[in-house]
DNA sequence: CGCAGTATTGACTGGGATCAAGGAGCGTGG
DNA sequence: CCACGCTCCTTGATCCCAGTCAATACTGCG
């Protein structure tokens, strides 16, 4: 079995920038003003049970949420890419973990500048949260209901659409995030791209830069 | 494979009742001002794709809420139980659908009544929206990492902890909706059902009423 | 009783996990 | 420059958990 044990984050020692930072502005984007905190790959930006009275938004790079179970195994939740925001939760704790996965920039903010105490909510975050909500059910659909490859080829078209450029993607994370995400393993995560590409449907320049070459295809193994 | 085509609800054709009802209040509740209906089993109470100008919260019996694949694979993203709320999406479209499970009393309100325009938001309707998400976040985990036997666990727990009475279950829906649930089918969740009584862990009166008889053992099954 | 829907049980299959062995990319140091 | 080690990825062989197919039992209900 894949466990986390051997791939344990180190505690971010992370770098502070000088002074205050706000996110890309746009409309519909939650534009947290903060302190911005460059991490390297795999820092630990939170961990499950600590307090949760920062919330946080990818500048550059990227992030997963994920939790652990006792024995090792992981799940990630969902993966972060510039412009979203993460660890937002309803209790005082963290229920999940985070880590940049490539060396990233991350806006910090207090909790409480976008939470008012129990005032007003704005309705940027409502959207947020239930844009977030809609994604964890396509995720519980994928998991549940879906073969490997099917959840392959939704994977990639998600990332073609978050961050795809003419067809082509430019990964982020290694297949064994791919797997944790996709609730397989990383051996089922290579085979099925291999197989992929030998039916013509992707090309794989090198293995985090894919291709999709039939997008109607790719689209229809989705189910 | 299971399919939906064979369990098709039929459409709604609830019995209004007369007069405006508030569900039961209470503090952390969102209390619903609107119509009650009454909804016979397995009837639809929203679909995929509908407008959701609506809101719902279970008065008695219970909810699916679930969605379907082109092929007809459900998957069930959440049960509703007296008390929950369910129907609120962000955009203007529904993008899931709910049936009553057994006969079942809904309060329906005006979207508009309980989101406002784009003012401001009730802190009620956000740790309603958070909790569905953490929990999400646990059907996640389940299905992404949790071998047959740990999702049956987690979700008799799950069920013990909403609606238990002194570790006895009432449960409302088929196995065939617990399978859907748990991303398995109505064969494995049998099978292992008798295999936990096997065990000594639960005694299965009939096959809805289920007690958990070693709730630590139990617990500790769910990893 | 007979019928229909639901649940259980059994036999067998297969998709994806596991175990194991290379291969490719890359930084480091000689 | 190449050799070396490290990490990540790919590929192959085998196994096993859960799915599939099929038969039987249970439960209401007319």
């Amino acid at each position: 079995m894949q466990t986390y044990s051997s791939i344990t984050a180190r505690r971010a020692e992370p770098i502070p920038f000088a002074g205050p930072f706000a996110g890309p502005a746009d409309l519909d984007e939650i534009n947290l003003v903060g302190l911005p905190i460059a991490y390297a790959r795999d820092r630990e930006i939170f961990g499950e049970g600590e307090p949760a009275n920062k919330v946080y938004k990818v500048i550059s790079g990227a992030v997963r949420v994920f939790r652990i179970l006792a024995d090792g195994r992981r799940q990630i939740l969902k993966f972060c890419l510039p412009g979203d925001v993460f660890g937002i939760e309803m209790g005082a704790e963290h229920n999940a973990n985070a880590e940049s996965i490539g060396d990233s920039l991350v806006v910090v903010a207090l909790r409480s500048h976008v939470l008012g105490d129990d005032a007003s909510l704005s309705p940027r975050l409502w959207r947020l949260a239930m844009s977030d909500l809609r994604r964890s059910h396509d995720q519980i659909l994928n998991l549940g209901r879906r073969s490997a490859s099917e959840r392959l080829a939704s994977f990639l078209a998600e990332m073609a659409e978050r961050l795809g450029d003419e067809g082509t993607i430019e990964l982020p994370m290694s297949r064994q995030d791919i797997a944790d995400y996709l609730g397989l393993t990383i051996e089922t995560v290579s085979r099925t791209l291999t197989q992929f590409r030998s039916l013509g449907l992707i090309t794989i320049r090198d293995c985090r830069t894919i291709s999709i070459e039939r997008p109607t295809v790719m689209t229809a193994l989705c189910a």
